[in-house]
Order: C-alpha cells, then sequence, then structure tokens
RNA sequence: GCCGGGGUGGCGAAACUGGUCAUACGCGCCUGACUUAAAAUCAGGUGUCUCCUUUGGAGGCGUAAGGGUUCGAGUCCCUUCCCCGGCACCA
C-alpha cells in the first residue's frame, strides 16, 4: 500500500474538481431549473489583508461542510466568494510607501485567493467579485443615486469624531476607548457637514422583521439594545419671555411634577438666543466654546457640569418657572437634546441639582407605603410606584399617571406621545482615498447635484498624496477635482469624500446573483431566485455594523422594487474567535498563525478537521497546535484501514451485525449534527468512534460499507483523502453522491441493555428483548443477583420503568 | 453598573427534550510489541478514595460552592463565587 501523501492527492483532487466545475452553478434559465431547491450558502466576505488567519480558516470551513452537505442532499447551493477590498489598512501601507492601494490589494486579494484554493474550498469562482472593482462600485454608486433620489441619503452637520492627528475622520469602529485606533490620539468631537443614510426612518421595520428570521436570540438582542426604541412623551416647555417652546422628550411624564429645571446641550440650536442679553450671556458663550474644545473621554468621564442661562420655562403641570440650564451630560443627538430634569428620581439629574443648589421635589413613591418624608434625596424608581405631589393626579399608580398627564397636557397641545430611538442616521461619508467615490457634484448655483446614471463609475482618481491632511485626498486632484456642473455646465467641484466601506458590503450579497451584469447591479428575477442567503456565518462582531447597513438596504431596494425579500439573511450562525494569548486573532494584533504552514506540513484536509475538532463552532478557542497530530494519526489510520478494505473486504453483504449498526448510527449522528443542531465537532468523533469499530474488523461483512460510509461521511470536512479513498474504492466522483440515509431498520434494536437501580443508583445492566412488557422487565430486573444483594431483606416501595431505558426500585 | 456567554479528568472537550457505573472522541502521560536505536505504527492502561477471600472484585465520593425540586440532576429552581466578551451620562 502506498503512503499517504496529502499535497500529493489534495493537488489532484484540487485539478479534478476544478476541471469538471464541480462547484460552479448556473442561474436559472427556464422555468423547470427555477424549480430546483436552491440554497445560498455565505460567509462573511474577507477583508485581504495580505493572510488567513484560523478564524478565517474556521469561518470558510464550517461554510463548506455545510456547502457539501446540502449539495449532497440535492439542493441547488450557489457559494461565492469575494473581497472587501476598500479600507484603510491598504491606504495606510500606501501612506507607508508600499506603493499604490490598488497594487497593494490586488497583491493581497492574489495572496489569499491562493490559499483558499490550497483548502479546497468549493466555492464558485466564477462569481467572486471585488469591492475596488470599477465594475463593481460603479453600481455602489448606483444605488447611492437611487438612496438619494428617495431622500434616503443626505447631507447634514453633525459631530463626528475627528483624531487631531491623523487630521481626518474617523468611523466609530476605529476609535478604541476614545482613542484613535492608529495613533493613539484622544479623539475630538467636530461638527462637520457629512453624508448620512436615513436608516433611522427603518427603526421599527428593523425590529419588527426579527420576528421573520432565524437569528441567535442575542443577535438580535444586541440589535434591540442598539436601536434602543423607547416610548415615552414630548412636552413643551414656554420660555413666556422669548415666546417660544422647549420640547423635551421624556420616558416619565409621570414625573413631570417634579421637574425643578430644565438642561439643554450645549450645541442646542436655542442656546445662543436664550443666553442673549442675560446676564449670563458672557459664561454661556464661554461654557458652549470650552465644551467644543472637549474630547469624547473627558465629556464622559468628567464630573457633571453646567450653566445656567439666565432665562426661565414654565412647568407645564405646576405652572411655576423653572431655571433653562445648558450642561454636557445632555446629547444633542438624542431625543430633542433638551430635559426635564427630575433630580429626585433621576440619577444624574440630582447629581446635577446637588453641585448646583437646585431645588429636589419627590413625586413617586413605593406603592406597598409611604416612605419616610425623604424630601431632598434622591430616590430609585421601583416597580411599583404611585404619583405625590403630583396635583389632581396624586394616587395614581404611575403608569397610569403618566398617560393621564400626557392626556391631560395633549388637550392643550402641550404634550403628546412620542417615541425616540437611540439609533443615529449612519454617516458613510469618510476623508479618506481607498473607497468608493460619492458621485455628487456641488454647482454654485444648482447646489448639490447627482453625477448622472450614464456618467457613472465616477472613477477613483490618482493622487500623489494619500495623507489625510484636513482635506480628502482626493481634492488634491485639481483636475479631477473641477467639473462642469451636469445640469447648467457652470463651475463645479466633485464630492471629493469616498464612503464607508460598509456601503460596499451592505449588497455584495445581491452582485454574486449576477455579478457579471453590465447594465444593472443584478437582474431581479435572478436575485429573487436565489435571495435571501438561506445560511450566513460570520462574526458577532458585525451584529449593529454589517448586519444592520445590510438589512437596511435590502428593505429599501425592496421598496424601490429592485428586490423581492424584505431581509437579506435568513438564517445565521456566528463562529467563535480564534484566540491567541487570550486576544482574537487579527492582523492588527500581529498574532496570526498562518494556516499555510500547517497546510504544507499536515495536508488542508488535517488543518480543516482540526479546526472544527477544537470544539464548538459557536465558542471562542483558545489556538494550539497540540492535537494536530492526533488528527494527522487519525487521517493516516483511516488511509491504512480504507486501503485494506479496499483490497480485502467481501465485496457484498452488510448484514445487521454491530459494525453495520454502529453504521448506520453513526449516520444518523452525523447528519443529525450537521442538519439540525449545527454542530460541527461531535461528527468527526463520531466517525472515529467508527473507524476504531471497523479496524479489528476489515473482514466483516459489513467493513465494505462502513468503510464506504466513513469517507462518505467526512467528505464535507476533508474531501481531498475523502474523494481519493472513494476513488480506490472503486467509484467515481464523491461530490455529487446523495448524502447516506440511515437504516431506520438497523437503529432500532432487537433487544437493549436494561439499567437496573435501587434509589437512583445504577446496580445492574442486563440485555433484555426490546419487546417486553413493563411487568416483565421488572421481574428480569428483581432476579439480578447484584440486584438482590442490594435489595436484601428492604421493602420495595416503587419500582420506576422507563421503556426502553431503565429499572429504579425505591426501597 | 447593565446585558450576554461560560465554569465537567493533566489538556481540548462529550453527554442534544432530567434516565445506561458522567468524562464519548482526541491530546498528553504510563506499560508492552516491533526496531541496533529512534520515529512511525500496533495492543493495553489512565477521575479519586476505601475495603476485600487482591491475575480480579465490592463500595464511598466526584460535573465552581451551597441549598432545593425529583424515584433519579452536569442537565430544572434559588443563593453565592470566579472567568471571558459587549455596552455604558440615550433622559
Amino acid at each position: 500500500m502506498d503512503r499517504y501523501e496529502p499535497q500529493q492527492i489534495e493537488a489532484k483532487w484540487q485539478r479534478v474538481w476544478e476541471d469538471a466545475r464541480a462547484f460552479y452553478v448556473s442561474n436559472p434559465d427556464s422555468p423547470e431549473q427555477a424549480e430546483r431547491e436552491k440554497f445560498y450558502m455565505l460567509e462573511m466576505l474577507p477583508y485581504p489583508s495580505g493572510n488567513l488567519h484560523m478564524g478565517h480558516v474556521l469561518n470558510y470551513t464550517l461554510g463548506d461542510v455545510v456547502t457539501h452537505y446540502r449539495r449532497r442532499q440535492g439542493f441547488t447551493v450557489l457559494r461565492p466568494m469575494g473581497f472587501d477590498s476598500f479600507g484603510l489598512p491598504a491606504e495606510n501601507a500606501a501612506i507607508r510607501g508600499g506603493g499604490h492601494p490598488r497594487e497593494i490589494t490586488e497583491r493581497n486579494i492574489a495572496a489569499i485567493r491562493a490559499q483558499m484554493h490550497r483548502l479546497g474550498w468549493a466555492i464558485d469562482w466564477d462569481r467572486e467579485v471585488s469591492a475596488h472593482q470599477p465594475e463593481y462600485y460603479r453600481w455602489t454608486q448606483w444605488l447611492f443615486l437611487k438612496f438619494f433620489e428617495a431622500g434616503l441619503a443626505y447631507r447634514k452637520a453633525a459631530p463626528v469624531n475627528w483624531c487631531p492627528n491623523d487630521q481626518t475622520v474617523l468611523a466609530n469602529e476605529q476609535v478604541i476607548d476614545g482613542r484613535c485606533e492608529l495613533c493613539g490620539a484622544e479623539v475630538e468631537s467636530r461638527n462637520l457637514e457629512q453624508w448620512f443614510f436615513r436608516i433611522t426612518a427603518y427603526a421599527d421595520a428593523l425590529l419588527d422583521d426579527h420576528a421573520t428570521i432565524d437569528w441567535p436570540e442575542r443577535t438580535k438582542a444586541i440589535q434591540r439594545n442598539w436601536i434602543g426604541r423607547s416610548e415615552g412623551a414630548e412636552v413643551l416647555f414656554r420660555v413666556e419671555e422669548l415666546d417660544l417652546d422647549l420640547p423635551v422628550f421624556t420616558t416619565r411624564p409621570d414625573t413631570l411634577f417634579g421637574a425643578t429645571f430644565m438642561v439643554l446641550a450645549p450645541e442646542h440650536p436655542l442656546v445662543e438666543q436664550l443666553a442673549a442679553g442675560t446676564e449670563q450671556e458672557a459664561a454661556v458663550r464661554e461654557y458652549v466654546k470650552h465644551t467644543a474644545a472637549r474630547s469624547t473621554v473627558e465629556r464622559e468621564t468628567k464630573e457633571k457640569d453646567g450653566v445656567f442661562t439666565g432665562r426661565y420655562a414654565v412647568n407645564p403641570a405646576t405652572g411655576e418657572p423653572i431655571p433653562i440650564w445648558i450642561a454636557d451630560y445632555v446629547l444633542m443627538e438624542y431625543g430633542t437634546g433638551a430635559i426635564m430634569a427630575v433630580p429626585a428620581h433621576d440619577e444624574r439629574d440630582f447629581e446635577f441639582a446637588q453641585r448646583y443648589g437646585l431645588p429636589v421635589v419627590r413625586v413617586v413613591e413605593p406603592a406597598g407605603g409611604t416612605a419616610e418624608e425623604s424630601e431632598g434625596a434622591f430616590e430609585a424608581h421601583t416597580a411599583n410606584e404611585r404619583l405625590v405631589n403630583s396635583g389632581q393626579f396624586s394616587g395614581m399608580p404611575a403608569p397610569e399617571g403618566a398617560r393621564a398627564i400626557v392626556e391631560w397636557l395633549g388637550e392643550r397641545g402641550r404634550a403628546r406621545p412620542a417615541v425616540s430611538y437611540r439609533l443615529r442616521d449612519w454617516g458613510f461619508s469618510r476623508q479618506r482615498y481607498w473607497g468608493c467615490p460619492i458621485p455628487i457634484v456641488y454647482c454654485r448655483e444648482c447646489g448639490i447635484v447627482p453625477v448622472p446614471e450614464d456618467e457613472l463609475p465616477v472613477l477613483l482618481p490618482e493622487v500623489k498624496d494619500y495623507r489625510p491632511k484636513g482635506i480628502p485626498p482626493l481634492a488634491s486632484n485639481q483636475e479631477w477635482l473641477h467639473v462642469p456642473c451636469p445640469r447648467c455646465g457652470g463651475e463645479a467641484v466633485r464630492e471629493a469624500e469616498t464612503m464607508d466601506t460598509f456601503v460596499d458590503s451592505s449588497w455584495y450579497f445581491l452582485r454574486y446573483c449576477d455579478p457579471h451584469n453590465d447594465s444593472a447591479p443584478f437582474d431581479r428575477a435572478i436575485v429573487d431566485y436565489w435571495m435571501p442567503v438561506d445560511q450566513y456565518i460570520g462574526g458577532i462582531d458585525h451584529a449593529t455594523g454589517h448586519l444592520l447597513y445590510s438589512r437596511f438596504f435590502v428593505k429599501v431596494m425592496n421598496e424601490l422594487g429592485f428586490v423581492g425579500c424584505r431581509e437579506p439573511f435568513a438564517g445565521l450562525f456566528h463562529q467563535g474567535w480564534v484566540r491567541l494569548g487570550g486576544s482574537k486573532m487579527s492582523k492588527s494584533r500581529g498574532n496570526v498563525t498562518a494556516p499555510d504552514q500547517l497546510a504544507e506540513m499536515y495536508g488542508a484536509d488535517a488543518v480543516r478537521l482540526f479546526i472544527l475538532f477544537m470544539g464548538p463552532a459557536d465558542q471562542d478557542m483558545e489556538w494550539t497546535e497540540e492535537g494536530v497530530e492526533g488528527i494527522a494519526r487519525f487521517l493516516r489510520r483511516l488511509w491504512r484501514i480504507v486501503n485494506e478494505v479496499s483490497a480485502e473486504a467481501p465485496r457484498d453483504g452488510a448484514g445487521d451485525g454491530p459494525l453495520a449498526r454502529k453504521t448506520h448510527q453513526t449516520i444518523a449522528k452525523v447528519s443529525d449534527d450537521i442538519g439540525r443542531r449545527f454542530v460541527f465537532n461531535t461528527p468527526i468523533a463520531a466517525v472515529m468512534e467508527l473507524v476504531n469499530e471497523l479496524a479489528p474488523a476489515t473482514n466483516d461483512p459489513a467493513a465494505r460499507q462502513a468503510a464506504e460510509t466513513v469517507v462518505s461521511l467526512i467528505q464535507p470536512y476533508a474531501p481531498h483523502i475523502a474523494e481519493e479513498l472513494w476513488e480506490r474504492l472503486g467509484h467515481e466522483r464523491l461530490w455529487e453522491q446523495p448524502w447516506p440515509v440511515a437504516d431506520e431498520s438497523l437503529l432500532e434494536r432487537e433487544t437493549f441493555e436494561l439499567v437496573i437501580q435501587v434509589n437512583g443508583r445504577v446496580r445492574d445492566r442486563v440485555e433484555v428483548s426490546a419487546d417486553l412488557p413493563e411487568a416483565e422487565l421488572i421481574e428480569r430486573a428483581k432476579a439480578s443477583p447484584r440486584v438482590q444483594a442490594q435489595l436484601d431483606g428492604k421493602e420495595i416501595r416503587q419500582a420506576i420503568v422507563v421503556p426502553r431505558k431503565l429499572v429504579n426500585f425505591v426501597v
């Protein structure tokens, strides 16, 4: 028998699959084909950082197992791959002098593609797309224009993360603990004109449609949290002197009688008007200026401070004037940017009131009975409260009081029920080079003008220096920047900012369906055939980013009539982190184990098996190469035994002996684990068990069937060795063989091992026929000498019989 | 602080709806076979304590800790401890 040479057979079969176009799949082009049962298997596309790490290997091997399993179950499986190829790392490499970001990126893509081929993943490479290719980003731009026309992409001034060192806007995910991910400088908040997608208009749809998708509960919880829907009321506070109304949002309108002052965010547009002409004017201006200079970290960690505006508003419930303050613990981005402060029942307001000596009025108390007079103290909310000190509403339970007060003020137009969200609109402009240009022109006469569709793509221009210097790098190319206005022909400049890369990845799964379409982003009929993605696999770190954005994009595209589905990902699974020394593997941490070396040493099949055998795929795992030897040993053992069986084992028969039964039990176990439970480590153990039983029984009449089953079941994990052994067993093209089905009659046992317990402790086990009645089982149990010894002289008070399992005597 | 995930052998982990001496499968370790030797391979052993008429057998204790429900709990309930991750002035 020849030796197991993984490198050799892996190269051989990868060539065979490629020649046979084994994993390429066509779009339906006839009604019959459209009837095929489809399965869209997708893993989050990689950022081409240069090398795959074990986290990628886990992610894509999981997808690969599912792909093979579903294919062999008869589904037409779409399993594409692409690259999230715009983004900062390539640009930073370019800044360091590594060449053009495009060259760096394409070099990296080539390297990763080669690694992916080496691992033998079943991918339809004809559908590969990369975000940075003009054929792709042309349609990213086209979609932007559609969103813009629909009023869902707009410009506004908003606070953004600004790195004073790199002179650029940073995405939230580039800010770690208030510092720039790249240079470590403290991030400032700056008010800049930015592009936004109106994702907040879809907040309720994003929440409600959770009911329609099969996602992990915790991922939905994270999104719910992030969207942060709060129900409450908007209440108007009157400023008589200036003849204006200040709206506030509150979730506790029942505490309105306890509102003893108001607080506005320093950025509130009315701050200046309020303070004007009061003796506080200078102090207010000073505070606003001071706040603007504060870093985000400082603003969030310092003790609360603020300043009186010199104005008073009328509490609409009490009719009393209350002072209006400004303080930066109130955020302009949430609610109305102004609050009614109820220091008796809100910790933050209390802290503020203490510091500035503002009055504290208690307006709710626990329903159980009167807590002793605690005037002037903070009192946390409790489950059952009723109103006090609240005029005609005193005595009401809090929720009822809230409704009544809103209704009462509503009659005079001073309050209405309102909903507020934590979710903000998605700011997607980046003052960076390596991203998708935003197809917009600013004209002196016409203002914001979209680039006409037939002029797309707006190609990313060449620039001399990628370094951001406060203005986007694209703006440094004067020739590119200045264009005639598409509308009036007058002088105009291009938008020089680029899009967040999350825009690119919000629709790539649609492009895969129809990747070569050059007259539209995709054909709706084709997309409607494949979508939604049946199984999506990727990290949970994208819960509030990519996964939320993609859901938003699909909802908009659905409403614009581009796609039939309302949700992109029907099923979702998160693989755990592969850690090294406690932190997750990533290029930026430099703790990457390249799978290449491992594949070189042990073969791709060993790497694939090993990463899935390490533990449950959805749990984090600490990377160690200890144990990979065991997998290599298993493969050699498999090789030897199957070769032996192929040469020696009898050709016919299988019978219903122990090996035949074990074979069918293993089929049932593996199918259930992959198909229903979505666990991937235990099937490997189950196949190992079967191999262990087969090893000493290669002459068993069931040996050949057992060997074939082992090879067939391990194929999704280790497709190369499986294919080779399948051939040696005298068969062809395992990749398209139907998935084995367990023979039910061999799963049902005629006899079973009856467990006999005394007081819940196992005392003996006897082999009995499966069809014995309960009474007979009890008799058999009593007959056991070991049980006799335990029962000795004691009285049996009860006998519990679990059919086909056990008898338990209670004495 | 809040939310989520965990805590089982020297290690990675099994035990899926409470029911077969809990620890499958693999790693590591120990013993033996093969070998000049090593590697590889193969066979066997491997929670812990106690006892016995000791090539074998019997029993006690063991799933972070304590309590509860149950004929029976790693699995369900309560309390506590520890580890990991995420969010954190959102009115």
